[in-house]
DNA sequence: CTACATGCAAATCCTTTGCATCCAC
DNA sequence: GTGGATGCAAAGGATTTGCATGTAG
């Protein structure tokens, strides 16, 4: 997966797409590809960055991400919390569960959305676009937590 | 609904709860109340309020809106745009589903996320909220449309 | 009368843009 | 060498904050 030899063969077929490759194109990939299927925002790009020693411009942090995306590379999404986040799209689609109270992040299979495409598609003719979702709530140790504080 | 004799009660509710209402709160209240379905942006907000006749400074109408929401009257969330937007809790629970092309909204009925819900429920013990939904993908038309171009 | 709401200006935050320099190819 | 990528500074837009004034209760 995120092994130099994978990496090598994606930075190849960047180049033969007419892509330059940069050592801050490099990095930010790097970072992204470590962490496939964690949501990072700039300012968490910018910080695994800086923890692996490279410190890029804010703005090139932004073209850069812009740059993935635009190569099919990576998803930019609005999970709601005011910033975009990236991630790297993998083979397998998943989504998230995201808890309200801890923050906890559970990955869902994408199958799960299987029953509500089909009604959307049948009952409103509505063809979804659900290929990276978000839904919040409470996850299982919060929400017995919040019941024993009721009792 | 949004009779007078409804905001009045209303009026008098909240400030038996202690609120002061101020022309401005009576004004910002009644453009939600007029279009109860609707998802509108700070922009909406002010420039239904300047159709009104009402020109209130772009910061009273956030801290309104913060108010409103605090107060438990209306629901500030997050569609992806941006933007946040707001929107008079009624009754009915509903959720959407948004056209990325034409950008037609059409409303679902809550009863459609049972399923999911209880999926979650059992899969993952999670408890989800979802409370004010919105999907993005194609509507019928777009959908058609686009078919027709591939030909 | 008093505490809270408003309006203005200014600050803040995130993101984009213009432009000179640099470097991948 | 040349077009595209970078970094800096500065602009841009949305939202928040500080403070004097106004007003609901």
């Amino acid at each position: 997966m995120s092994d130099p030899v994978y990496q090598d063969h994606l930075l190849d077929d960047l180049r033969r797409q007419g892509y330059r490759i940069t050592a801050q194109r490099r990095q930010v990939l790097e970072v992204l590809l470590a962490q496939q299927d964690a949501h990072l925002s700039h300012e968490e790009v910018t910080q695994a960055l800086a923890a692996r020693g490279h410190t890029l411009n804010a703005v090139t942090v932004y073209r850069v991400l812009q740059w993935l995306k635009d190569a099919g590379l990576v998803a930019q999404t609005d999970l709601g919390g005011g910033h975009d986040v990236y991630c790297w799209i993998g083979e397998t689609v998943h989504h998230h569960l995201i808890c309200l109270n801890c923050e906890h992040i559970i990955e869902m299979d994408d199958a799960i959305f299987e029953p509500l495409r089909q009604m959307l598609r049948e009952r409103y003719g509505f063809q979804p676009r659900i290929e990276h979702f978000a839904i919040f709530g409470l996850c299982m140790a919060c929400k017995q937590a919040q019941e024993t504080d009721t009792d």
